[in-house]
DNA sequence: CTCATATTGAGACTTAGTCTCAACTCTGGT
DNA sequence: ACCAGAGTTGAGACTAAGTCTCAATATGAG
């Protein structure tokens, strides 16, 4: 993962700094979503000096080669979720914050309609689904 | 429009206050989508004296409504849009920012099969689409 | 190794939103 | 119409997220 992410960087035609390593390396090793405030945490936590704006710079680089993507939460904070860089959607579970990738299995269908019915001309589109992982489910059956 | 919002104010058992009445209608005569800021740049340009605490405590009861809606822009900004209560989806206009809603049509199917792959236990979805809406395609088509 | 250039970080700044608390204003009861 | 008490308000301090600037530094092509 970490090696993807510094490949990435690497094919965007950007410095390799000592500073992206580390970024790569605390962003690989997160589960689920985290945000630029996490990112800047660990950094702290393991005595690596980054800058805020250096951690919002990658986090907008890894977005654009959508290594990355930004998510909204429910309660309205934005996150970031590694993944794969093929269209597709997230499944966020609201207890661990684990993050699932599902891809779009006829979402297509519903936004086709959704045109036709109000005139507009579609371009983009964002689902987000937010529930239980399994293993929280597991956890605390029913809650 | 406007009384739409004061009576839903009314049946949440809150205070009809002059504020509220105010905030109703810079809301009522707002086109798409509007931030909190431009409600308090509607007040002070019609020199009326609304604190920012107030803006957003009335977006919140809105929102516990249902009667206004959080929607975050591609762009990552956060919006709000006068809505029905019904469970629905936004269209949004990426040019002029109009709003149109649109019901389910299969979203059920989509977010079903996300579950049965996912062993996800799902319990909420948002979708949204973002688009050109009909009038500026005329305006300048193809973009 | 050198040098042009990309990158960095400190910190000021902006924007969104929250919180507190004293002052104010609805509104139901009389 | 009046009162009292509870709900509401606004100023402004505060927090968090994110952007910007610019001098100093590190990278990597040659």
């Amino acid at each position: 993962m970490v090696r993807e992410l510094l490949e990435a960087l690497d094919q965007a035609g950007v410095r390799l700094t000592g500073q992206r390593r580390d970024l790569a390396a605390l962003i690989a090793r997160r589960q689920g979503h985290f945000t630029a405030a996490d990112l800047l945490a660990d950094a702290e936590k393991r005595s690596l000096s980054i800058g805020r704006a250096t951690v919002f710079r990658l986090l907008e680089l890894l977005a654009d080669q959508n290594l990355v993507e930004r998510v909204d939460l429910p309660d309205g904070r934005h996150a970031y979720v590694p993944c794969e860089p093929s269209h597709h959607h997230h499944l966020v579970c609201v207890s661990c914050g684990a993050i699932s990738e599902v891809d779009d299995c006829g979402i297509d269908a519903v936004t086709a309609e959704a045109a036709r019915r109000s005139g507009f001309e579609i371009q983009s589109h964002r689902l987000e689904l937010f529930g239980r992982c399994p293993r929280c489910q597991n956890v605390e059956p029913r809650q």
